[in-house]
DNA sequence: TTTCTATTTGGCAAAATTGCAAAATAGATT
DNA sequence: AATCTATTTTGCAATTTTGCCAAATAGAAA
């Protein structure tokens, strides 16, 4: 696997690791036509707040969510919609497994 | 998060996780138009063949690839194309990082 | 300013992933 | 049968990921 090949699967591998998560997966399904804060989507989840927020870190890292500051709330929304069909796509193998 | 929508995303999050790893990428990539065995993938990759051979073990359980017997070589092929879509998308995401 | 409220960060232990080496299988060839 | 050859499995150590708690920040409200 020559050089260039090697690096552009990593950097590919690093998206799909970013999507690799139950958590991460409910957050991009609940904010892909509303925004909501990070208390919000704690709350949904039933995890620690902390635990949260380094999910959306992650996401947010990788330009899939974006968040934008409203008083002290952070409002997240996603960024990439193709992810949906990544999701759709996912489903589809689940179902010939 | 109610336990149906949560074992869905962990289906889900099962698939992206096989396909989060820059070697199983390649792997795709390469048996998308052409058969190739085991020995060969791990030529092309440059890693140990024990190695390879689980990672092609992921890809097989999550019926992402599907491996044919011949002689005593097993020739694998990718058995779902939408797979290379998500890749795609996965660039879309990298290029506005 | 002091006090809330929302969010992030650091620390840490538990769990999962990764990759090599060695041993085990499977089956073809001699 | 014995011997190759390709692949899988086991064992294990190193690395990464995960999630809680506690502490730190940021900024709004009182």
């Amino acid at each position: 696997m020559n050089n260039d090949i090697e690096k552009e699967f990593l950097e590919q591998a690093e998206v799909f690791k970013a999507l690799a998560h139950p958590t991460r997966l409910f957050i991009i399904h609940a904010v892909k036509d509303k925004k909501l804060s990070v208390k919000e989507l704690t709350e949904l989840v039933g995890v620690d707040i902390s635990t949260m927020s380094k999910h959306l870190d992650i996401l947010k890292k990788n330009k899939i969510i974006k968040g934008e500051k409203v008083k002290n709330f952070i409002y997240y929304r996603l960024m990439i919609p193709c992810v949906l069909e990544f999701m759709h796509c996912a489903n589809k193998v689940i179902n010939k497994k």
